[in-house]
DNA sequence: TTTGGTACTTACCAAATGGTTAGAATAGCT
DNA sequence: AGCTATTCTAACCATTTGGTAAGTACCAAA
Protein backbone atom coordinates (compact mmCIF):
# COMPACT_ATOMS: atom_id res chain seq x y z
CA UNK A 1 0.00 0.00 0.00
CA UNK A 2 2.82 2.45 0.74
CA UNK A 3 5.71 1.02 -1.16
CA UNK A 4 7.02 3.88 -3.25
CA UNK A 5 6.77 6.75 -0.80
CA UNK A 6 10.51 7.23 -0.77
CA UNK A 7 11.02 7.84 -4.43
CA UNK A 8 8.33 10.48 -4.73
CA UNK A 9 8.75 12.36 -1.47
CA UNK A 10 10.05 15.81 -2.40
CA UNK A 11 12.90 17.35 -0.43
CA UNK A 12 11.40 20.76 0.31
CA UNK A 13 11.38 23.05 3.35
CA UNK A 14 9.86 20.34 5.49
CA UNK A 15 12.59 17.84 4.66
CA UNK A 16 14.42 16.94 7.86
CA UNK A 17 17.70 16.46 6.01
CA UNK A 18 17.45 19.94 4.59
CA UNK A 19 16.57 21.41 7.96
CA UNK A 20 19.59 19.79 9.59
CA UNK A 21 21.87 20.88 6.80
CA UNK A 22 20.77 24.49 7.05
CA UNK A 23 22.18 24.37 10.57
CA UNK A 24 25.20 22.14 10.09
CA UNK A 25 26.35 22.33 6.49
CA UNK A 26 29.13 24.86 6.98
CA UNK A 27 32.67 23.98 6.04
CA UNK A 28 33.78 23.93 9.69
CA UNK A 29 30.63 23.43 11.72
CA UNK A 30 30.68 19.68 12.23
CA UNK A 31 34.43 19.63 12.74
CA UNK A 32 34.12 22.13 15.57
CA UNK A 33 31.35 20.14 17.19
CA UNK A 34 33.53 17.06 16.80
CA UNK A 35 36.43 18.75 18.54
CA UNK A 36 34.37 20.03 21.43
CA UNK A 37 32.65 16.67 21.72
CA UNK A 38 31.87 15.79 25.32
CA UNK A 39 34.56 18.04 26.69
CA UNK A 40 34.89 21.59 27.91
CA UNK A 41 37.27 23.36 25.60
CA UNK A 42 38.93 26.77 25.63
CA UNK A 43 39.00 28.99 22.58
CA UNK A 44 42.75 28.72 22.17
CA UNK A 45 42.57 24.98 22.32
CA UNK A 46 40.08 24.92 19.46
CA UNK A 47 42.27 27.27 17.49
CA UNK A 48 45.07 24.77 17.80
CA UNK A 49 43.16 21.57 17.21
CA UNK A 50 40.95 22.67 14.33
CA UNK A 51 43.95 23.20 12.10
CA UNK A 52 43.64 25.52 9.17
CA UNK A 53 40.72 27.57 10.39
CA UNK A 54 41.15 31.33 10.68
CA UNK A 55 40.28 33.18 13.86
CA UNK A 56 37.54 35.01 12.07
CA UNK A 57 35.86 31.80 10.95
CA UNK A 58 36.28 30.11 14.30
CA UNK A 59 34.65 32.97 16.20
CA UNK A 60 31.97 33.36 13.58
CA UNK A 61 31.10 29.66 13.73
CA UNK A 62 31.18 29.60 17.52
CA UNK A 63 28.84 32.57 17.74
CA UNK A 64 26.52 30.90 15.27
CA UNK A 65 26.57 27.69 17.27
CA UNK A 66 25.83 29.56 20.49
CA UNK A 67 22.96 31.43 18.82
CA UNK A 68 21.53 28.16 17.59
CA UNK A 69 21.76 26.61 21.06
CA UNK A 70 24.20 23.92 20.08
CA UNK A 71 27.01 25.27 22.23
CA UNK A 72 27.28 27.01 25.59
CA UNK A 73 29.87 29.74 26.08
CA UNK A 74 31.21 30.43 29.53
CA UNK A 75 33.26 33.58 30.00
CA UNK A 76 35.61 34.00 32.94
CA UNK A 77 36.12 37.70 33.53
CA UNK A 78 39.83 37.49 34.10
CA UNK A 79 42.91 38.98 32.56
CA UNK A 80 43.98 37.47 30.31
CA UNK A 81 40.47 36.33 29.43
CA UNK A 82 39.35 32.73 29.56
CA UNK A 83 36.42 31.35 27.61
CA UNK A 84 35.13 27.82 27.61
CA UNK A 85 32.84 26.11 25.15
CA UNK A 86 30.66 23.07 25.83
CA UNK A 87 27.97 21.29 23.83
CA UNK A 88 24.38 21.74 24.94
CA UNK A 89 21.95 18.85 25.15
CA UNK A 90 21.00 19.66 21.57
CA UNK A 91 24.64 19.88 20.53
CA UNK A 92 25.33 16.48 21.99
CA UNK A 93 22.63 15.09 19.75
CA UNK A 94 24.68 16.00 16.68
CA UNK A 95 27.46 13.65 17.75
CA UNK A 96 25.89 10.59 16.11
CA UNK A 97 26.02 12.47 12.82
CA UNK A 98 29.67 13.26 13.38
CA UNK A 99 30.34 9.68 14.35
CA UNK A 100 28.88 8.45 11.07
CA UNK A 101 31.00 10.95 9.18
CA UNK A 102 34.07 9.76 11.04
CA UNK A 103 33.26 6.14 10.40
CA UNK A 104 32.66 6.74 6.71
CA UNK A 105 35.96 8.59 6.49
CA UNK A 106 37.86 5.91 8.33
CA UNK A 107 36.49 3.06 6.27
CA UNK A 108 36.55 4.62 2.84
CA UNK A 109 38.87 7.61 2.75
CA UNK A 110 42.13 8.51 4.52
CA UNK B 1 46.79 5.18 30.07
CA UNK B 2 44.96 6.63 27.09
CA UNK B 3 42.18 8.59 28.66
CA UNK B 4 42.46 12.07 27.18
CA UNK B 5 43.20 11.25 23.57
CA UNK B 6 39.99 12.89 22.38
CA UNK B 7 40.58 16.34 23.76
CA UNK B 8 44.07 16.69 22.35
CA UNK B 9 43.70 14.96 18.98
CA UNK B 10 44.05 17.68 16.35
CA UNK B 11 41.64 17.77 13.43
CA UNK B 12 44.08 18.00 10.54
CA UNK B 13 44.32 16.43 7.09
CA UNK B 14 44.18 12.96 8.53
CA UNK B 15 40.96 13.64 10.42
CA UNK B 16 38.27 11.31 9.08
CA UNK B 17 35.55 13.87 9.74
CA UNK B 18 37.39 16.42 7.65
CA UNK B 19 37.99 13.91 4.87
CA UNK B 20 34.31 13.03 4.71
CA UNK B 21 33.26 16.66 4.75
CA UNK B 22 35.56 17.55 1.89
CA UNK B 23 33.47 15.14 -0.15
CA UNK B 24 30.02 15.73 1.28
CA UNK B 25 29.86 19.22 2.74
CA UNK B 26 28.25 20.93 -0.24
CA UNK B 27 24.93 22.66 0.18
CA UNK B 28 23.10 20.08 -1.90
CA UNK B 29 25.29 16.98 -1.84
CA UNK B 30 23.72 15.02 0.98
CA UNK B 31 20.23 15.98 -0.07
CA UNK B 32 20.82 14.57 -3.53
CA UNK B 33 22.21 11.34 -2.11
CA UNK B 34 19.17 11.21 0.17
CA UNK B 35 16.83 11.58 -2.78
CA UNK B 36 18.52 8.94 -4.88
CA UNK B 37 18.73 6.65 -1.88
CA UNK B 38 18.31 3.01 -2.82
CA UNK B 39 16.42 3.82 -6.00
CA UNK B 40 17.21 4.42 -9.63
CA UNK B 41 16.23 7.97 -10.41
CA UNK B 42 16.01 9.99 -13.60
CA UNK B 43 17.46 13.45 -13.91
CA UNK B 44 14.08 15.11 -14.27
CA UNK B 45 12.81 13.35 -11.20
CA UNK B 46 15.66 14.75 -9.15
CA UNK B 47 15.00 18.20 -10.52
CA UNK B 48 11.47 17.94 -9.24
CA UNK B 49 12.13 16.38 -5.86
CA UNK B 50 15.16 18.40 -4.81
CA UNK B 51 13.15 21.57 -4.75
CA UNK B 52 14.93 24.87 -5.10
CA UNK B 53 18.06 23.59 -6.79
CA UNK B 54 19.01 25.07 -10.15
CA UNK B 55 19.79 22.90 -13.14
CA UNK B 56 23.35 24.11 -13.13
CA UNK B 57 23.92 23.07 -9.54
CA UNK B 58 22.16 19.75 -9.94
CA UNK B 59 24.27 18.75 -12.92
CA UNK B 60 27.42 20.07 -11.32
CA UNK B 61 26.77 18.08 -8.15
CA UNK B 62 25.84 14.94 -10.07
CA UNK B 63 29.01 15.14 -12.13
CA UNK B 64 31.02 15.58 -8.97
CA UNK B 65 29.32 12.61 -7.35
CA UNK B 66 29.99 10.46 -10.40
CA UNK B 67 33.63 11.54 -10.45
CA UNK B 68 33.96 10.64 -6.80
CA UNK B 69 32.40 7.23 -7.36
CA UNK B 70 29.41 7.84 -5.16
CA UNK B 71 26.93 7.69 -8.02
CA UNK B 72 26.60 5.74 -11.25
CA UNK B 73 25.20 7.44 -14.33
CA UNK B 74 23.47 5.39 -16.98
CA UNK B 75 22.69 7.06 -20.28
CA UNK B 76 20.08 5.70 -22.68
CA UNK B 77 20.86 6.93 -26.16
CA UNK B 78 17.31 7.71 -27.09
CA UNK B 79 15.40 10.73 -28.18
CA UNK B 80 14.30 12.35 -26.00
CA UNK B 81 17.26 11.33 -23.85
CA UNK B 82 16.96 9.33 -20.65
CA UNK B 83 19.53 9.30 -17.89
CA UNK B 84 19.39 7.36 -14.67
CA UNK B 85 21.36 7.82 -11.50
CA UNK B 86 22.02 5.17 -8.86
CA UNK B 87 24.21 5.06 -5.77
CA UNK B 88 27.36 2.98 -5.91
CA UNK B 89 28.43 0.68 -3.09
CA UNK B 90 30.36 3.62 -1.71
CA UNK B 91 27.42 5.94 -2.14
CA UNK B 92 25.17 3.58 -0.25
CA UNK B 93 27.57 3.83 2.65
CA UNK B 94 26.75 7.51 3.04
CA UNK B 95 23.12 6.71 3.80
CA UNK B 96 23.75 6.17 7.52
CA UNK B 97 25.06 9.74 7.66
CA UNK B 98 21.96 10.98 5.91
CA UNK B 99 19.78 8.93 8.22
CA UNK B 100 21.36 10.56 11.26
CA UNK B 101 20.80 13.96 9.71
CA UNK B 102 17.18 13.09 9.05
CA UNK B 103 16.70 11.81 12.56
CA UNK B 104 18.28 14.89 14.11
CA UNK B 105 16.06 17.08 11.98
CA UNK B 106 12.92 15.15 12.82
CA UNK B 107 13.53 15.15 16.54
CA UNK B 108 14.82 18.66 17.02
CA UNK B 109 13.88 20.85 14.09
CA UNK B 110 10.90 21.01 11.72
C1' DT C 1 7.05 22.88 -40.22
C1' DT C 2 6.26 23.77 -35.79
C1' DT C 3 5.98 22.08 -31.21
C1' DG C 4 7.33 19.21 -27.36
C1' DG C 5 10.08 16.55 -24.31
C1' DT C 6 14.56 15.47 -21.96
C1' DA C 7 19.08 16.35 -20.50
C1' DC C 8 22.27 19.20 -20.53
C1' DT C 9 25.69 23.68 -21.51
C1' DT C 10 27.14 28.36 -21.53
C1' DA C 11 27.71 33.15 -20.30
C1' DC C 12 27.07 36.50 -17.20
C1' DC C 13 26.35 38.29 -12.79
C1' DA C 14 25.39 38.47 -7.57
C1' DA C 15 26.02 36.85 -3.11
C1' DA C 16 28.14 34.09 0.28
C1' DT C 17 32.21 32.53 2.11
C1' DG C 18 36.73 32.76 3.67
C1' DG C 19 41.57 34.71 4.32
C1' DT C 20 44.88 38.43 5.89
C1' DT C 21 46.19 41.90 8.63
C1' DA C 22 45.95 44.98 12.15
C1' DG C 23 44.21 46.31 16.44
C1' DA C 24 41.51 46.56 21.02
C1' DA C 25 41.15 45.39 25.89
C1' DT C 26 43.44 44.65 30.35
C1' DA C 27 46.36 43.40 34.20
C1' DG C 28 50.34 41.05 35.84
C1' DC C 29 55.26 40.53 35.23
C1' DT C 30 59.91 42.42 34.44
C1' DA D 1 57.28 51.81 30.59
C1' DG D 2 56.98 48.04 27.84
C1' DC D 3 56.02 43.06 27.06
C1' DT D 4 52.96 39.15 27.31
C1' DA D 5 48.88 36.45 27.14
C1' DT D 6 44.07 35.59 25.58
C1' DT D 7 39.86 36.43 23.21
C1' DC D 8 37.76 38.85 20.05
C1' DT D 9 36.69 42.76 16.31
C1' DA D 10 37.01 45.29 11.97
C1' DA D 11 38.31 46.49 7.34
C1' DC D 12 39.53 44.94 3.07
C1' DC D 13 39.90 41.85 -0.58
C1' DA D 14 39.90 37.28 -3.26
C1' DT D 15 37.73 33.12 -4.10
C1' DT D 16 34.05 30.15 -4.21
C1' DT D 17 29.53 29.25 -4.73
C1' DG D 18 25.16 29.82 -6.65
C1' DG D 19 21.34 31.83 -9.60
C1' DT D 20 19.20 33.38 -14.14
C1' DA D 21 18.36 33.05 -18.60
C1' DA D 22 19.18 31.57 -22.88
C1' DG D 23 20.62 28.12 -26.01
C1' DT D 24 21.87 23.12 -27.91
C1' DA D 25 20.67 18.59 -29.59
C1' DC D 26 17.63 15.28 -31.32
C1' DC D 27 13.66 13.01 -33.21
C1' DA D 28 8.79 12.09 -32.92
C1' DA D 29 4.23 13.59 -33.10
C1' DA D 30 0.83 17.00 -34.43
Amino acid sequence: MEKKLKSTAPCDERCPVRASLSLLAGKWTLMILFQINENTVRYGELKRTVTGISEKMLIQELNMLVENKLVIKKVYHQVPPKVEYTLTELGLKTLPIVDQLAQFGLENLV
